[in-house]
DNA sequence: AGCACGCCGACT
DNA sequence: GTCGGCGTGCTC
């Protein structure tokens, strides 16, 4: 008689610890069955949970230890690399480990109920494209790549605009498959990957391209899925859940624009993809490279000599791709000197005027939507806020409502004050919307075109204006941050940022460093063809040295100065951090949990720990809900690992009422 | 997280 | 008299 067998499974619940069953009677497993999908009895559903260990014994009592119904082998096992990745990504980020593990495989893999299949959908297939000739500075930094040889490097690939990172990109990958290897290549938001994949797609026709991203229906998330794991799909390109992609032949992880926030999953298990990308990359001991025209600071920080001690190699391409190509003219417009008229400078206007008369287009970039943040009342005080949130809401003229951008409330605009009947409200401040029509009472001749995301609220819409924009169809562009990435607008040679000055001052420490993206960015969709781009700033404070380092282009010494200030004030990159968060009906009710979150940190905390006062969120009510936080700091690590470890299971035993939820970021990006 | 059990308020 | 609120406790 062999001794009783027990599988250990993982499953989808918010506790950290795995669940034993019995291996049936008859039936024996061995290790290469870990990583199968299992179903299970649990109380009285049934669930499907993974096999991540087999143990000749429980902790239970064996009565007490209830059989798996079956091992689910339809799909091959998932490989060892994958479960390290969870396993780091659950202890990191102190989320429990079978949540982490099922939560990263598609819906249809964890319902209990199988899925229907459908063979995978083919496109026709794509003539294969010619790779085009390399500048010097593509070939440096592939040849350095190159010479590295096999192993763990990681490289920051530093690019300007237009500078050829995605070639690059695109002649590792085919090195990676030359050596039979997978690629994986993730990038910010889906708005982009139609072309990024097109373009793939027609250079490696025979790579079985899949990609990964949360539009994608449920049956395509399973089938792609599916291929990358078996191996059929040798590239994979997709948005931060593709990370946990598994992928048995994994040679190489590209992360484009690995400064973008949106690699930071801002809720439910809240990781940064790209971090889980240099990890996964060191374990796997495969090259892993890091694209940006604007790095993160943690990033640029690890690249740089003095503070990252050459964590990551630093790759700098300089010039533009485009032979002739010139990198757009950076202006400040001083906005004391020529008062803007609804928002617009005399000078912006005269560059708008001669592109209509040049018929080319121009684009404004306003990083606000709607028609103005705030309705008020000039007789009463009254302004348009919500009442579920500590926020204004915002005039929305297109569709006659006020909106709250926070959690969606909405109402008709009042036809007077509602609380002195005044008639004559006033709306304060400017959007996209209002300056829409600004710009088409100064230009009625010209065709302006909105595009922000009530104007492209869904991927068919904003194919549609990315397509009218591509015809020629529109002379001005209204838009967002929507606007600012990876479209090359052929005859678009000036951009004016309208109101930019806010970000300087922010009591977000980090919101120049988003600034200085963004700017950069909507800077490069200016003259990327062989005419040049002007780009224009609308600014109170033209001297400033965010702007002064833009006008030279210079992103080095911009990083440098703010690593500096960084250094000075104790800030990441030169500290870790956590927050702790809780939200409940009343901010009592969350401060108090947070009071007694750090009263039995206290006890656990190591000497190298800081604590904050716990104190409202900058959005202080969200959907009816008071919110709080709580900071906490440490120069190492390691030392902040460690305390939230110890912490973690002390959190879980304060008394709270049902209606408080709390959360732990670490690394936090914003405040 | 679900899903039970369990003990107090206004209704067919 | 019961339907149902959510507080508490458990799931291998």
């Amino acid at each position: 008689m062999s001794p009783p067998q027990i599988a250990r499974v993982a499953l989808d619940l918010p506790l950290r610890r795995l669940f034993d069953y019995r291996v049936p009677d008859g039936e024996r497993l061995s290790a290469s069955d870990i990583g199968y999908r299992v179903l299970v009895p649990f109380g009285r559903q049934r669930k499907v949970g993974l096999l991540v260990e087999l143990s000749s014994g429980s902790d239970l009592p064996p009565e007490q230890l209830k059989a798996l119904d079956s091992v689910l082998r339809e799909l091959p096992p998932l490989p060892a690399d994958w479960f390290r990745l969870t396993e780091f990504c659950a202890d990191y980020y102190h989320a429990p480990l079978g949540q982490v593990m099922l939560s990263t495989l598609p819906a249809g893999l964890r319902a209990v109920a199988p899925v229907k299949r459908r063979p995978p959908r083919r496109g026709p297939p794509a003539a294969a494209q010619r790779s085009p000739e390399l500048t010097a500075e593509q070939q440096a930094s592939l040849a350095a790549i190159g010479a590295a040889g096999a192993g763990f490097h990681a490289y920051l690939l530093h690019g300007i605009t237009g500078s050829g990172k995605t070639e690059i990109y695109l002649r590792l990958i085919e090195r990676a498959l030359a050596g039979g290897q997978q690629a994986l290549l993730l990038v910010p938001e889906i708005n982009l990957t139609p072309q990024l994949e097109a373009r793939v797609a027609a250079r490696f026709p025979d790579a079985g391209l899949v990609s990964l991203h949360s539009e994608l229906g449920d049956a395509a998330r399973s089938r792609n899925w599916r291929a990358a794991l078996t191996g059929e799909a040798r590239i994979v390109l997709g948005t931060r859940l593709a990370i946990f992609t598994p992928l048995p032949d994994l040679g190489l992880i590209i992360v484009d624009e690995e400064h973008d926030v949106s690699f930071k999953q801002q809720d439910g298990i809240r990781y940064s993809a790209r971090d889980l990308a240099v990890f996964r990359a060191r374990q796997r001991a495969i090259p892993i490279v890091l694209g940006s025209a604007t790095p993160s600071l943690e990033s640029w920080a690890n690249a740089t000599a003095t503070a990252g001690r050459g964590r990551y190699q630093l790759l700098s391409l300089r010039e533009r791709a485009v032979r002739g190509a010139r990198l757009p003219t950076v202006q400040c417009i001083d906005t004391r000197l020529d008062k803007p008229q609804d928002g617009l400078s005399s000078a912006l206007l005269r560059a708008i005027d001669e592109r209509l008369a040049r018929a080319e287009q121009s684009l404004l970039f306003l990083n606000r939507r709607g028609y103005a943040p705030v309705l008020a009342c000039a007789a009463c005080g009254w302004t348009s806020h919500c009442h579920r949130c500590a926020a204004n809401l915002v005039l929305h003229l297109a569709d006659r409502c006020l909106r709250c951008h926070h959690c969606g409330f909405e109402a008709r605009v009042p036809r007077a004050c509602p609380t002195c009947g005044n008639q004559d409200l006033s709306a304060f401040g400017r959007g996209t919307q209002r300056l829409e029509a600004v710009i088409a009472g100064h230009f009625p001749q010209a065709r302006v075109l909105r595009v922000d995301r009530d104007a492209a609220s869904s991927r068919k819409q904003w194919e549609a204006l990315v397509a009218r924009i591509h015809s020629g169809d529109a002379d001005i562009l209204v838009g967002t941050q929507m606007l600012a990435k990876g479209h090359d607008f052929p005859k678009l040679t000036l951009v004016g940022a309208i109101a930019p000055d806010a970000a300087l001052f922010a009591a977000d420490w980090r919101a120049p460093e988003r600034l200085f993206a963004q700017l950069m960015q909507v800077a490069g969709r200016a003259g990327r063809a062989e005419r040049p781009g002007e780009f224009l700033i609308q600014t109170q404070f033209p001297e400033h040295p965010l702007y002064a380092a833009l006008v030279r282009h210079d992103f080095p010494s911009f990083a440098a100065t703010q690593l500096e200030e960084r250094q000075q004030a104790g800030f990441p990159p030169y500290a870790h951090q956590a927050m702790l968060r809780a939200e409940a009906p009343q901010m009592a009710t969350a401060l108090g949990f947070l009071r007694s979150a750090r009263a039995c940190a206290s006890v656990a905390a190591a000497n190298s720990v800081v604590f904050y006062d716990p104190v409202p969120m900058r959005l202080a009510r969200r959907a009816s809900l008071e919110r709080g936080q709580l900071l906490v700091e440490s120069p190492s690590r390691r030392a902040l690992q460690r305390f939230l470890a110890a912490w973690m299971p002390e959190l879980e035993t304060i008394k709270s009422p049902s209606r408080l939820r709390w959360h732990l970021e670490v690394d936090p990006l914003e405040f």
